[in-house]
DNA sequence: ACCTGAACACCGTTCAAGT
DNA sequence: ACCTGAACACCGTTCAAGT
């Protein structure tokens, strides 16, 4: 719903995409710090009209973000189906990782703004969603050990992401090898070795990151 | 050696002592995100000197960052001798684990700045060292797989740092559950189940995070 | 040598004027 | 409604004057 809150002018829809696109290009080869005027450049549009489309900044990114979960969420639909659960599953984390090392700070964003937005937050229930599928499918074929949840996989994936960051570039291997790792952690274990606590929920996630935009509970 | 660069005079080294604490403080509450002005406020000194102490603001979280790792490197040291290698590993961990939820933004400076600063190099370097120590004892022991090296741990851990950052103050739970499950990660596994590569070397990060700063090579 | 705070530079954000 | 770029606010950094 957040998608369609508004049917913009054709000029106004043009010129979101046209930033989106010129932000996205931008993030990839500098990182977050570039300048929201050299966006704008890039765009052809005036410094005044990223603020129009864009809140803010960091709603710019957010929303780059959001493509991108969005992406991830179709993917893991697609591999949903696949007769092998156990692969189905590293295969939409090493799609995610591929995407995520493409782009320079993709994921960074999520770290700091993550669920302080309404469409990030969507966006990865949305994607957490899927993920619990295809997990649930691994655990049934007993692929996968049975004591965790989509958010235990979705955050060692963070983690991946954030530690291999640097290394994007140099050296991919390494990123896999984490990924394998991953993979390791969540072989099947005797009753002897199962993990404290219970697996995180959304419900947590909310109270982790508490709702800062949003107009009210309607 | 870039500890004992110039002894400097009584009340510049106080003042560097001041920020540093003050610094610490600062961040620890808000994030890197509170202004210079701030933090000199807080250690009662004028903000032209936070820029006389420290060449730039990163710097300044560098040198707090620096002191964390020696913390750390301390602290394996301790454990060195535990007649548990398994066990001294994690427990190693576990304490640095813990030192990055107190504060807010520890590790997460680390990210950024990194092996770009020539301080933070050589606390690293010698942090990995006592990391390889742990890691070889718990290896030749039979509780950690073999195929790992002192830098896939460190970054799988620093992927539990950034992964559970925002759950620190709500539920601590979740970081040792993460914890638990790099240890299940590193557990021995039969010959087909062995990672791809080879383990990180030093030599990688040199080339993942080029030298910016430093006085030539002397 | 070091300390200080006013001045500078830079960048995210706002807004009056234009279409 | 939306676009624009000049003006504003904020914050890291510099520097002339003071000790």
């Amino acid at each position: 719903m957040p998608e369609t809150s508004k049917p913009l002018r054709a000029d106004a829809e043009r010129n979101r995409r046209l930033l989106l696109d010129a932000a996205a290009d931008a993030f990839a080869e500098h990182g977050l710090e570039v300048g929201v005027a050299e966006i704008a450049r890039r765009a052809g549009v005036g410094q005044g009209t990223v603020f129009r489309r864009f809140p803010t900044k960091e709603h710019l990114i957010a929303a780059i973000v959001v493509d991108r979960m969005h992406q991830a969420t179709a993917r893991g639909r697609e591999v949903l189906t696949d007769p092998d659960p156990d692969g189905a599953l590293f295969e939409l984390l090493a799609s995610m990782l591929g995407s995520q090392q493409a782009d320079r700070s993709l994921f960074e964003a999520v770290a700091d703004t993550f669920l302080s937005n309404e469409d990030i937050r969507a966006a990865h229930t949305e994607l957490v969603g899927v993920l619990d599928q295809l997990l649930g499918r691994a655990q049934d074929a007993g692929a996968v050990r049975d004591d965790v949840g989509a958010l235990d996989v979705l955050m060692m994936f963070k983690g991946v992401c954030e530690a291999t960051r640097a290394f994007s570039s140099v050296d991919a291997d390494i990123a896999a090898r984490q990924l394998e790792l991953v993979r390791a952690a969540l072989r099947p274990v005797g009753t002897s070795e199962r993990l404290s606590g219970r697996p995180p929920t959304l419900a947590d996630m909310e109270r982790a990151f508490p709702r800062a935009e949003g107009k009210a509970s309607a």
